[in-house]
DNA sequence: ATCCTGGGTGACAACGTTGTCTGCCTCACC
DNA sequence: GGTGAGGCAGACAACGTTGTCACCCAGGAT
């Protein structure tokens, strides 16, 4: 910027003054003044425009897995309306694990983001407190905060959707209906089971039930296992979009009525369809960003929790018969 | 940092040592700084020792979309090394639109971005030669700059996959065997068209081609046009992921043998299994970010161009007979 | 006692901006 | 001709760091 306002024979502040469009400036010079921008290629150093502002124009984005369809989509929507806020996001993969979590949460403080959207791994968000008080707002995504810490909130109706999906199946004859789930310390899979198990009523049955990590070795076992019951299940309800995915490859072709959670790319192509929940994790990842951007716009009302609508798809693997 | 000082009755710049864990500090005086640094909950800003250091530690990833499945995998390679390098992601989505691109790439320049990683759309990056020279090295991914600009650069090997699927139709006695690509403009499709074209020698029937951005409705329609024809095709090679999932909805469950460029999840569990040649965007994401922090710690070598190997994977699909 | 050495510490400038304040000049008006 | 207003431009400080250099003082060598 020195060397522009050598260049254009004019004093530091009249080039920052026609590099901000700020009045005041004689159209002359600053026609000066572009030329030489123009002629030396020079561009504003953000760096110190931020020093000198405080605000970074800066949104940082915590998720499980970038790579995970449900992520990425949710990803996505977060950076249109962050660029459309005239922000830039910086994001990061947890991987699930609380310590990376926390410690890309501080980077991204250390570099003074505006704000942060994440999805929350583990139970302790208590470090974020000292954020929060001394001014970086957070909103939580597809995971509440634990009690008594207090951001704005998106989740979807796990538990409504769970329940959804149960009837659906309920209601096409099956009685004994597995389901699939997920680590229940994760705050989703835990909803889920619980709308299931509100659904099944008086038929729920322990045994019909898995909570643990998937993976392929597990979901097979815990299929087998239940498979081999004296009244096995004739119906199989899944908790999350990577178990149905799992389950549809354990079962090898077996045909056994089937809803899962969360849509897929496909799942209407499979024979028969798969019929699911589908949550909106672009509406998720708008509405958080919103929410976001209202609070850095000033808005200090009391924190804010939304629940999207889920919606049941039934394609054909949720209406076969016992 | 001052506040900090002045807690610990010392000066700004011993702070500054503690920090950065500078030796040439009293152990007692170190432990009284980090006392009052804990007590008032400081941490460092990371602008002003950028603004200071001149390097931000920050790496720009300009994709497609960040919530293609492809690109999302890719991303997810490039964050590991970043974070991996101690740096941080700033990630954007161009749209394939080389006038968002453009904005992007300035946007992240201005902020003084370490180095860039990007999927370049359109054919004329010569907007990149000034920040090349004003000295942040950039690498492209899954496309090359155009002639001229002179960048590190991961490829797959897209000619000798679609040669290879192509050649495994033939192999499976398919002599009319319909490519459906895309926008020919795009890199990749012309290089897939171009293997294709080799495998089919004599057989090439430019009535069986369709090169244009897929819709349901275009890739419909053309193969509409082509089972209308007097020899119509009796197997299918799709030139990229979105082509084929389309496709196989255009099909709607008509068998015909089928294989396609780049793998996908449930490729295997439809009904055949779809046979793809399948490339690797983590490894080339991976790739992509070891070549950028290798400039960014001095190599100043010729350009580098690196091609990844592709892979047949046979499921069934590409094993039908004519 | 004087000199040197070197560990520990601090003052100051600089990084590239922008907000504030001051000053110059022209023009219209009395 | 003097005066005030207003448009335009510049000087300077400040944002929060860190690199450079200078300083102080204890302890050993001369």
């Amino acid at each position: 910027m020195k060397d522009v306002a050598s260049a254009a024979g004019v004093a530091l502040k009249t080039v920052s003054r026609v590099v901000n469009d700020e009045p005041g400036v004689h159209p002359a010079t600053a026609a000066r003044v572009r030329e030489a921008i123009d002629r030396l290629g020079y561009s504003r150093n953000e760096s110190a425009r931020v020093l000198r502002a405080g605000r970074t124009s800066t949104v940082g984005l915590v998720i499980e897995d970038l790579a995970d369809p449900f992520y990425s989509a949710l990803g996505r929507a977060v950076e249109d309306v962050v660029i459309g806020e005239g922000c830039l996001l910086l994001s990061a993969s947890s991987s699930e694990d609380p310590a990376r979590e926390r410690e890309l949460v501080r980077t991204f403080c250390a570099r003074r983001v505006d704000g942060l959207i994440m999805v929350p791994a583990g139970h302790d968000h208590s470090y974020l407190r000292q954020e929060l008080e001394a001014g970086t707002p957070a909103v939580f995504a597809d995971r509440p905060p634990e009690p008594g810490l207090d951001v704005d909130t998106v989740l979807c109706d796990n538990a409504g959707g769970a329940e959804l999906a149960t009837r659906h199946l309920l209601a096409h004859g099956h009685r004994r209906i597995a389901f699939l789930g997920d680590d229940p310390s994760i705050f989703t899979a835990a909803r889920r089971l619980h709308g299931y198990r509100s659904a099944m009523g008086h038929l729920y049955d322990e045994r019909l039930v898995a909570m643990r990590t998937p993976t392929p070795g597990s979901v097979r076992a815990d299929l087998e296992r239940m498979l081999l019951l004296d009244r096995p299940p004739t119906a199989l309800f899944t908790g999350n979009g990577r178990v149905t995915v799992t389950a549809l490859r354990a079962l090898e072709g077996r045909r056994m009525a089937l809803a899962g959670f969360d849509d897929f790319e496909l799942a209407d192509l499979l024979a028969p369809g798969v019929t699911v929940v589908a949550q909106d994790p672009a509406g998720m990842g708008r509405i958080a960003a919103e929410l976001l951007f209202r609070r850095l716009s000033g808005d200090d009302a009391p924190s804010r929790h939304v629940t999207l609508p889920v919606r049941l798809i039934p394609r054909g693997s949720g209406e076969l018969p016992p």
